[in-house]
DNA sequence: GTCTATATAAGGATAGAC
DNA sequence: GTCTATCCTTATATAGAC
């Protein structure tokens, strides 16, 4: 068989396909942990088709993961730039992070993949090209919330305090207070934000 | 070759090798990333050699991996253990940290490739065997820092404050506000505590 | 305890037909 | 664009000599 195809019709239908069900591949076991005959197997293509739109399996695992990050990343921006007091916009974007995280186990998997990569070419394309716009709306409402901070240190704790929740979701349950409503995201959400929120309204008592 | 063994040697001698000089290659590059002749190789044995201390590849990786926690866990553990009212034991156990975080990349990584394992088998035993410990001590701390928050995701909160700024450690360089300094242990430190303090005392402020 | 040699499988990648 | 067939490399693991 293999379905020909019409002239005209887009062609860049094929790579997108192997671009979204190679990202739960990678997602799962990571760069050395997928064969090029896994995502074949996935796609319903042979090895060798691959090697038709992809130069390389490296090539591939960037796309993909690029990929995904670029989606994402726009509904994180959407949370960030609407309009509001700062304190709303926080509490907003906690709030959709955190469901992010847990409804998207694949997505939270990529971020932890990105970060362990030792291929500095390719962290630092994703880095840049991926993280940067995210990371500067949150360093922006970080120096809104408390201008006195530092804004950059103030962003990466926002992240962090979501973010290693989730990392550590599976291994919680051994943990001791564990509870399953604390895997909900709004009740992360909630003791992120009261955290965030009572310390810096005891700098503003403080200051002002 | 192959100086043989004079009995009454203890044997464990080589086996502790491997565990040691293995780890550094797993931190780096994963379970998947590694192959039993790149151990061999660190060591300076053939890979067949490596047959006779541990079963297979997992068992290599498992002990490796717990053996690395052990260490580290004895010396967090021992931080939180002192004696002092809870604000300084926080203060000394995030200092230490941070800067078990700043100086010994290998085990941030291995942490990171626990949260990230599959195996369902190894990473359980790993968090019920390794970190467990510690995040009782830490839960405890929590507890005695604000008897009215939960526990738990205070702990994890403090955990991840933490950890997450020496796992983004790589990709912070490009990102907006960004300062050399801020990789130092201490300015972490001094960052999360400052943090968690008022947090904290604008709780007391309200309840007492 | 460690070696050499090898079985056996799985990996990335290419050539050439269709 | 995708297939079949194949090359070459690397991987885990074992057998048996020393």
């Amino acid at each position: 068989m293999g379905n020909q195809m019409i002239k005209g019709t887009p062609k860049r239908k094929t790579r997108e396909e192997i671009l979204e069900l190679s990202a739960p591949l990678f997602a799962q076991h990571g760069y050395y942990g997928v064969s090029m005959r896994d995502v074949a197997a996935v796609v319903g293509l042979t090895q060798a088709a691959l090697y038709y739109h992809f130069s390389d399996k490296d090539q591939l695992y960037l796309d993909a993961v690029a990929y995904q990050f670029r989606e994402r990343e726009l509904t994180l921006k959407d949370l960030l730039a609407g309009n509001g007091v700062p304190w709303e916009r926080l509490e907003r974007f906690v709030a959709g992070l955190a469901r992010m995280m847990a409804t998207d186990k694949d997505f939270l998997r990529l971020i932890q993949w990105v970060l362990l990569d030792t291929d500095e070419t390719r962290q630092n394309t994703l880095a840049k090209y991926v993280f940067r716009d995210l990371f500067v709306a949150v360093h922006d409402l970080a120096s809104e919330l408390d201008p006195h901070q530092d804004a950059h240190l103030l962003a990466m704790s926002i992240l962090g305090l979501v973010i290693f929740h989730f990392q550590t979701g599976a291994t919680r349950k051994f943990m001791p207070g564990h509870r399953p409503h604390q895997h909900r995201p709004e009740v992360l959400a909630r003791h992120v934000c009261e955290l965030l929120k009572r310390s810096l309204a005891a700098v503003d008592g403080e200051a002002g």
